[in-house]
DNA sequence: AAATGAATGTACCGTACGGTACGGTTCCCG
DNA sequence: CGGGAACCGTACCGTACGGTACATTCATTT
């Protein structure tokens, strides 16, 4: 299901452009129209109104974003550790990417308007894939033997605070990305590692 | 020292009602004076423009709030495990507040413009005051044998994580605080479980 | 009581932006 | 070839908002 077409996907690709480079202020309908070579009766034609525009937005940049799953082909314990650093590794990376900044920038800018729309659009094509990635690989785990656990949202959202702490919200308020996405692979082995400290198998269960 | 008089204070409140109430598109020089029964000239008198409004209501927003440095009379070590429960406790209420979830918002929607004014601002009255707090905890419990790290802050952006996980990008979205507020105090003592189990009298350090 | 300073409220200006209308062009399909 | 659909570019409209100017009123001081 593609629900835009070719053109459609360069005009909202210029349009992540456009607000990745200045911000929710520098995406206007005119500068859109006048930056992809199409005229604003398109725009309000193809996604009714500038609401739409953003919403399409959105939705576009998941489409690009595909969750490899892991193949559940019985790993070590070192090769499932592995996995989980990469995971750690992609969600910093994708936390910390401009694009992503951006819309979350921008739906948190609009979180008051009518019905926070574009928040639940995030959630839903953001970070819902994220987490249903995770916690396939936490269940894996568990099924091997190499994780304990009860809850698996619990435990899930242990393993996003180890590994993002609180360098989300400072890139968002315009943090220098500088001190927060260095040395990656070592925050993120250092991160798995506390995970296991609690999770793993011979810890004793929370509680 | 009270940078502003209590008048102006007066109309700070006033538009922290407003941007709480309506986000900042609700927040306008006009309705603002309106709401305040000031006048514009006014507002531009004592803040200078728009974005200097912003910064106060920041600023004076900071001022409200004091944070209670610990008397480090030797606490037993359920006294310091009592006092971190209260810090992640505070930690999830001030996030969770109304007026810092609208001015994070707004920092955050700004994070764009001129040099990210209000996100430097952000960080340095709010989180900045909040972290030397936690530190000065943190290291309370080290130098009573009851914790072990050799970083302080990392073992601080440990704790954050695990207190607040991804629920402050959650709220900011405007996900319903409702299962997110839910169970503060079962909550915050997970947390400093889980920390005590990483960074605790006994536990090794990490690497 | 006069005067000075500050604050209020209203009116005004310029601009920027969302949204609409329209003429002209291209391209596809019968 | 002809007709229609989609689209581009531009021009236009209404409004909302930031910022300024000004006349009036209130309070304080001398």
């Amino acid at each position: 299901m593609e629900p835009f077409t070719p053109r459609q996907n360069a005009v909202l690709e210029c349009a992540l452009q456009l607000l990745v480079a200045g911000g929710e202020r520098a995406l206007t309908t005119a500068g859109l129209a006048r930056a992809a070579n199409c005229s604003k009766e398109s725009l309000y034609k193809w996604f009714g109104d500038r609401d739409g525009l953003l919403a399409a937005m959105i939705t576009y940049q998941a489409s690009k974003v595909r969750t490899p799953g892991p193949r559940d082909s019985m790993p070590t314990l070192d090769d499932f550790s592995r996995s989980l650093v990469v995971f750690a590794e992609d969600l910093m990376g994708v936390l910390g990417g401009d694009v992503s900044l951006a819309l979350n920038r921008l739906a948190i800018g609009q979180a008051d308007r009518d019905g926070a729309q574009l928040g639940a659009l995030v959630r839903e094509h953001g970070r819902l894939p994220i987490e249903t990635r995770a916690r396939a690989l936490l269940e894996l785990g568990r099924r091997h033997g190499y994780l304990k656990f009860s809850d698996t949202h619990e435990a899930y959202e242990t393993l996003y605070g180890l590994i993002v702490r609180d360098n989300h919200v400072r890139m968002l308020l315009g943090e220098s990305p500088a001190g927060l996405s260095e040395d990656r692979p070592r925050r993120a082995r250092l991160a798995i590692s506390q995970f296991f400290r609690l999770f793993g198998h011979g810890a004793q269960d929370i509680e």
